[in-house]
DNA sequence: CTGTTAGCGCTTTCAA
DNA sequence: TTGAAAGCGCTAACAG
């Protein structure tokens, strides 16, 4: 029977178009029998209203964006979850963009939703971004949200966890342990996450008089098996007996690492990364971890975009934090 | 500025929006000189067109639904990253729905997209399903690709991977491993994918005259807790050797139990498991797995989709069946 | 309470 | 090689 309209829906019904389209949004200009004669046929002819032609006519598009690094990623993945429970709530669509951590990649993205195919943004920048000019231009024109991974020089609403402090805790609680030599595998060095992360590190070895020790800090190389090898490397010539990892995909390495070289975990080196993994307290030994409420925070930030969207937001360049928790495993006593 | 349109950037050129969609869409009629100009303001301007319009007048959308029952799940996740990847390279949109194994929000879901918003469905559907007369009506207006989880009775594209003999080869791997007590944790028992896992592990089996134990099968009772419950009674009474689980969510479950109950891995019990857990070698012990290419399915049931609406596919119900691998791990030696 | 009409921004005949 | 005009399906003014 071809694509039914709301045209042929109204002459089945011998009403306007007009007519129809108030009744289906239950108008209250229109009588309740008609209605209800119009939702049973639409029911019946299965009508759906084109979301094109309304998107156009609205200018808007029940529709938001999210921008993230990775969808396999423990973090992201389940962001996206609280992210799409509230869209759905609210009858939105999610739309998904990937940009696998290239700068290049975002823009594109970002240069093709100025077209007003979406009401809003949320994204998590990549960390092979310096250059934020593109984000500076669209903010203009479409509410953004920034989620974990946010633009300090970016004047818009931002949830993060509370990055510095969670490694500062997540060291003093290894110093605490009795650890004296702490390395740090450092990754997202390019944007404030990745920053604070390290300084939260540095400060904490400043304020137990622990001399910071460049040899072992680790730069994540973005080469799975290159930075396997500079792990090695690391464990094998200074011998730390601790690490704090910046991101899961450079503590799971360092497991396999520990393995190899035969370094006992916790007795000869004890691990905290940040991470989402589910199975943290099921690895060998367990992994503790610094664990961010990666739902928690997906529904917050779509929450407050649709404050936004709404118009009953007021605190534009507001950041919230949210607390990340440090999870020790019993198995592991650390 | 405003928002850029086609009528505004033609005034600018002093020429008819005509034209200027021509030029932008590279049109043989115009002239090298006008496209180079027209491009050059385009960019300028920082124009970008109105996706709604264009998606009006063509009856088109340049988007894909993804249909899944959760995001944050080890296979999902990476099978969107597939389809996200093949999607980029065309252009196209993804939007992702969840129905959280909710046969309800999948018929919600699928409703709402007969308007055409998307040019095509790829779906796994939900596990509580067994009415799909939504889906049937669905298929007759929109290109719909199942993958992973999908209905037999449904005349269409089908990508899976190979259930049945993945659960036969684990099974006799572990018969030939030793086990004579072989316990089932059955999943998506409604649904031909959990179906033919089981057939897998009821006819291996068969084939190895090892008579079959109700008993020894325990059923996802979709409570995190219960299950937890269910799964140590059944170590605890009937002491299997071998376990088979069919998916990832009742394995971790499992080796808990086993750590609470004192049963070791593998010496007591030997699990095998379908999982995509990316640390699977790292848990204590490793997890022997059934590791589906999540991923690749995801990039060929993207294809596939891109195939028919490029109109060069010809083979409307076929099933495409990609193989998983049983990854055995040294460190647990079977 | 219902109908007529115009127009959202784009593309595509048809005409020049 | 370019322009004028119509229309995709819907909704909001305006009129009755």
């Amino acid at each position: 029977m071809g694509n039914m309209n709301i045209k042929k829906l109204a002459q089945e019904l011998n009403l306007s178009p007009a007519t129809v389209s108030r009744a289906l949004r239950d108008n209250y200009q229109i009588s309740p029998e008609t209605k209800t004669k119009v939702l049973a046929m639409a029911k019946k002819l299965n009508y759906e209203p084109n979301p094109f032609a309304s998107n156009l006519r609205n200018q808007k598009s029940k529709t938001i964006a999210v921008i993230i690094p990775e969808v396999a990623n423990n973090f992201f993945s389940q962001a996206i979850n609280g992210i799409e429970e509230i869209a759905r709530m609210r009858d939105y669509h999610v739309l998904i963009y990937q940009t696998h951590e290239k700068s290049e990649t975002e823009i594109a993205f970002t240069q093709r939703l100025i077209s007003g195919r979406v009401d809003g943004i949320l994204i998590s920048i990549s960390s092979e971004t310096n250059d934020n000019e593109h984000l500076k231009e669209i903010i203009k024109n479409i509410p953004v949200v920034f989620f974990d991974r946010v633009y300090e020089d970016i004047d818009a609403v931002k949830i993060t966890t509370d990055d510095y402090e969670s490694t500062y805790n997540a060291t003093c609680h290894l110093i605490a342990c009795g650890c004296k030599k702490i390395g740090y595998l450092l990754a997202l060095n390019n944007i404030s996450t990745g920053k604070k992360r390290f300084d939260g590190y540095k400060n904490a070895l400043k304020d137990n008089e622990i001399p910071y020790n460049s040899d072992l800090i680790l730069t994540d190389s973005n080469n799975d098996e290159e930075n396997y090898e500079h792990i090695k490397q690391l464990l094998h010539t200074q011998k730390p007996d601790g690490i704090i990892s910046s991101v899961e995909e450079m503590a799971l390495p360092c497991y396999y690492a520990c393995k190899e070289l035969d370094i006992r975990i916790p007795d000869d080196i004890k691990i905290i990364s940040f991470s989402n993994l589910k199975t943290a307290p099921l690895l060998n030994p367990s992994l503790t971890t610094i664990t961010q409420p990666a739902f928690e925070i997906g529904k917050e930030a779509a929450s407050i975009m649709f404050k936004i969207l709404d118009k009953k937001y007021f605190e534009p360049n507001q950041t919230h934090i949210l607390k990340s928790t440090l999870i020790k495993r019993e198995s592991t006593s650390f």
